[in-house]
DNA sequence: AATCCTGGAGTTTTT
DNA sequence: CTCCAGGATT
C-alpha cells in the first residue's frame, strides 16, 4: 500500500463535520482509511483513544487494524482505543452493566454447539416440536434476536401452529439461558441495544465514553447491530462506516446490506466518499470484475481502476471431469511456480462448497503440492478444549447447568444417569442450578447415599478450587485443578493414538497460556477471580486458531472457500467449479438469490493481484450419478477479448458418451412408439 | 460403552 | 456416492 493516501482516501479520513459513509471497493484501501482516520482522530482533533471504538467483524481484523494503529500512532497516545468486533463490544457492555440486564458477576457465554444442546433439551422435554428441527429452530431464534424480535412479540405475531412453537421454545430458552446465567453470541448484541432502549441514563453514559465510532465492513451488519450503532452515535454524527455492497455474501446469515443506504435516511448530512482506485489487480482483472458486477443492480455504482498494467488475460479452462480439473490446477500450479519463479504460497485456490476441496488435496498430495486449508474445526469446538472451558465456566458461575452436565463425568467419577435425573429434578423444582443443589440438605431424601457422597465430592472439590483460585495463583490452581481430574490419562485413555492425545494436551497447554496472558494484560480487575472472569469470558470470543495459523507461515498454496477469502489477496489465483448449480449454487438460483452468487464471484475475481485463472468441469458426478454441467452464466458476462479459452475446442468425453447415450434412447423410444 | 445400522442430506460461517 | 447423526442393539 502506497505510502501517501489518494485526495479521496484524504477526504474520507479528514472529513469529521458529520457523519461519514466511505464506498470502499475492494482492494482500495479501506483498512488504511481506518487506521489513518483514527490516528487523525487522535492526533490532530483532539479526540481521546478511549473515546474512540472501532468495530469489525472478526478478531483477525481487529488485530490487525490494532497493530496497523499502534505503528502509526507515536507514544502511549493510542492506550485506551477500543479495536474490537461487534461481540466483544457487547461482551464488554454487558459485562459492566450486568446487573441492571439480571445477570451475575461470571455469566457464561454459549456458543452454537452449547445453545443447540439446550434447545434440544427443552424440545424434549416439551415435545411440541419434532426434535429433528432443532437446526431450524436455532437459526429462526438467532434470527429473531438479530432482527430485535422479543419471545412476547414473537408469540404475538405468529400466525401458524408452527410458528407459535417456535416462539414457545424461544420464551423457554430465553428463561433457561437467564435461569443457567448465562448468554448467547446473540444476547452479545441485543442485550445491550435493548438496555440502551430502556435506559436512557445508561446509554448516555456510554455515549460519553464512545465519541467517535468507526465500523468496517457495514454491508456485513444485521439489524441489531446496526441498532446498536444508531445508539451509541445518537445525535452527534462521530460515525465513519466502510463497507462495500458488492462485496455483501452474508446475507444468508442476517446481514442487511441495504444499511449502508438505510444510512442516508438515518443521517440526512451523510457525507459518501467513494474509493475507486484499486492498489491490487491488474486493469484486465478489474475490467472483469466491473463487467460482471455491472449485472447487479445499484444503488452506488462504482468502478474499480487501478495504475498496474492491463496485464495476463484470464483463462478459462474447460475439463471432461472433476478429477482431471484438479489434477489440471495442481499441475498448472507447479508449471506456473517453475515458469516465474514462484513460492507456493503466491497460489490460492478458491471454490465455492467446501467438499470441493476434496479431490484437490488429492491430486495436490500427489503432485507434492504442500497446501494449507482454512476453515475446519475451530480451535474451541475442539472437544478437549470444551471440556476444559466447561470446567473453568463451572468454576466462575455455579448455575452453567450446561457446563455442570458436560463434566460431570468427564473423565468418569461413576455417576449415573437416573442421579443425575434425580439430581435435575430437585434443582428444577428449587429453581436452583445443579451445583448448588449437590450441597442441599433436603437432597439426602431423593437420592441413594452413594450418589449423594459422589456428587458432594464433587461439589466440595470444586469449591476448593475456587478458594485456591481466589486466595493464591489462579493460573496455578488452574493447572492444579486439570492435575487433579488427571486429564491428561483420560486424554491417553480415549485417543485413537498417542500422538492424538498428546496433540490434545498440547492444545490444552496452548489455551492455558493464553488464559495466563490475558490474566496478566488485565488491567481491570481488582481480584483473582475477577481475573478468571475475565480472562475467560474474552477468549470465548477469540479463536485461537487464527494465531496458531500465523505462527505457521510456510511456502504452501492457499485453499479455501470464497466465503473465507473476502478480505485477502494473492498473486496468482484458482477459481474452481465455475458451473451453473455451483456458483451460483443450486439452492440460490432455486430461491431467487443470483445477486448474492454473483457478488461472490465478484469477491474471488478481485483476490487476483496479477493473474486468475477460471476452471469448470464438463461433467460432474452428483449423489453417485455422473451429470454434465453447463458453464457458468458469470462467464458469459465477462467480455471475450479478456478471456483465453481452452477446453472448448472438441468435444470431451463426456460429451461423447452422452450423444451416444441419447442415440441408443432414441432408438429405444422408436421401437416404444 | 461400543458398534452397527439406517436415513437423510449434500452452501457459504463468525461470534 | 459418501458422510454424518442418532437410534438400536449387543
Amino acid at each position: 500500500m502506497a505510502n501517501a493516501l489518494n485526495p479521496r482516501q484524504k477526504e474520507a479520513v479528514h472529513y469529521i463535520a458529520g457523519p461519514c459513509l466511505v464506498l470502499a471497493g475492494a482492494g482500495s484501501g479501506k483498512t488504511s482509511v481506518i487506521t489513518r482516520k483514527i490516528a487523525y482522530l487522535i492526533e490532530e482533533c483532539g479526540f481521546g483513544a478511549r473515546n474512540i471504538a472501532a468495530v469489525t467483524f472478526t478478531n483477525k481484523a481487529a488485530k490487525e487494524m490494532k497493530e496497523r494503529v499502534s505503528k502509526l500512532v507515536k507514544g502511549k497516545a493510542s492506550h485506551g482505543l477500543t479495536v474490537s468486533t461487534f461481540h466483544n463490544l457487547g461482551l464488554n457492555i454487558i459485562r459492566r452493566e450486568h446487573k441492571a440486564l439480571g445477570l451475575k458477576s461470571g455469566f457464561s457465554i454459549f456458543d452454537a454447539e452449547d445453545a443447540k444442546g439446550l434447545l434440544k433439551e427443552i424440545m424434549l422435554k416439551h415435545n411440541d416440536l419434532e426434535s429433528d428441527s432443532v437446526d431450524l429452530v436455532q437459526s429462526e431464534i438467532s434470527n429473531f434476536k438479530s432482527a430485535m424480535i422479543t419471545p412476547q412479540q414473537a408469540l404475538n405475531q405468529a400466525d401458524s401452529v408452527g410458528e407459535l412453537g417456535v416462539a414457545q421454545v424461544f420464551e423457554r430458552y430465553n428463561q433457561a439461558l437467564q435461569a443457567y446465567n448465562a448468554v448467547d453470541f446473540d444476547d452479545l448484541i441485543c442485550l445491550p441495544v435493548n438496555l440502551f432502549l430502556n435506559s436512557p441514563e445508561t446509554l448516555g453514559r456510554w455515549q460519553h465514553k464512545l465519541r467517535y465510532l468507526l465500523v468496517d465492513e457495514y454491508q456485513d451488519t444485521n439489524e441489531s447491530q446496526y441498532q446498536l450503532v444508531k445508539q451509541l452515535v445518537g445525535g452527534r454524527g462521530g460515525l465513519t462506516v466502510v463497507g462495500d455492497d458488492d462485496q455483501s455474501i452474508y446475507a444468508w446469515r442476517g446481514a442487511r446490506p441495504e444499511n449502508l443506504s438505510l444510512l442516508k435516511q438515518d443521517f440526512p448530512t451523510l457525507h459518501v466518499v467513494k474509493l475507486e482506485q484499486n492498489y491490487r489487480s491488474t486493469a484486465r482483472i478489474l475490467r472483469v470484475a466491473n463487467a460482471v458486477i455491472s449485472h447487479n443492480p445499484h444503488e452506488f455504482t462504482k468502478t474499480l481502476w487501478s495504475d498496474f498494467g492491463l496485464g495476463d488475460p484470464l483463462r478459462l479452462i474447460r475439463c471432461p471431469n472433476e478429477d482431471a480439473e484438479a489434477e489440471r490446477v495442481a499441475t498448472d500450479i507447479l508449471s506456473q511456480k517453475m515458469r516465474h519463479g514462484l513460492h507456493f504460497k503466491d497460489f490460492a485456490v478458491l471454490y465455492r462448497g467446501n467438499h470441493q476441496s476434496r479431490i484437490l488435496e488429492l491430486k495436490l498430495q500427489q503432485n507434492q503440492v504442500p497446501y494449507a486449508m482454512s476453515g475446519g474445526t475451530s480451535f474451541f469446538s475442539r472437544t478437549e478444549i470444551k471440556d476444559i472451558m466447561a470446567y473453568l465456566r463451572l468454576l466462575i458461575n455455579h448455575d452453567d447447568d450446561n457446563a455442570f452436565l458436560r463434566i460431570i463425568n468427564t473423565p468418569r467419577r461413576q455417576i449415573g444417569t437416573s442421579t443425575l435425573e434425580a439430581l435435575g429434578r430437585y434443582a428444577t423444582e428449587r429453581e436452583i442450578g445443579l451445583l448448588t443443589a449437590c450441597n442441599e440438605v433436603g437432597l439426602q431424601t431423593v437420592l441413594p447415599d452413594q450418589g449423594l457422597q459422589r456428587l458432594r465430592e464433587f461439589a466440595s472439590w470444586l469449591t476448593r478450587i475456587r478458594n485456591n483460585c481466589a486466595q493464591n495463583n489462579p493460573m496455578n490452581a488452574i493447572r492444579g485443578m486439570i492435575d487433579d481430574i488427571d486429564y491428561e490419562a483420560w486424554l491417553f485413555q480415549n485417543a485413537s493414538s498417542a500422538k492424538v492425545a498428546e496433540r490434545r494436551m498440547q492444545n490444552i497447554e496452548f489455551l492455558l497460556s493464553n488464559i495466563e496472558n490475558a490474566i496478566s494484560r488485565d488491567e481491570e480487575a481488582e481480584d483473582n477471580e475477577a481475573f478468571v472472569k475475565n480472562a475467560i469470558a474474552k477468549l470465548l470470543l477469540m479463536d485461537l486458531m487464527e494465531r496458531q495459523e500465523e505462527e505457521d507461515d510456510s511456502d504452501r498454496v492457499q485453499l479455501m472457500t470464497l466465503h473465507a477469502s473476502k478480505g485477502l489477496e494473492f498473486p496468482r489465483v484458482f477459481l474452481m467449479g465455475m458451473e451453473e448449480e455451483l456458483l451460483p449454487h443450486r439452492n440460490s438460483i432455486d430461491d431467487d438469490n443470483i445477486e448474492e452468487e454473483r457478488r461472490l464471484c465478484y469477491v474471488g475475481i478481485t483476490r487476483a493481484q496479477k493473474n486468475l485463472t477460471m476452471t469448470l468441469s464438463a461433467s460432474r458426478k452428483q449423489f453417485g450419478e455422473k451429470t454434465e454441467t453447463s458453464m457458468s452464466r458469470f462467464i458469459e458476462e465477462i467480455p471475450e477479448e479478456d478471456l483465453e479459452l481452452e477446453g472448448f475446442g472438441q468435444a470431451t468425453q463426456a460429451q461423447l458418451e452422452t450423444r451416444a447415450k441419447e442415440t441408443v434412447n432414441n432408438i429405444f423410444d422408436m421401437f416404444n412408439d
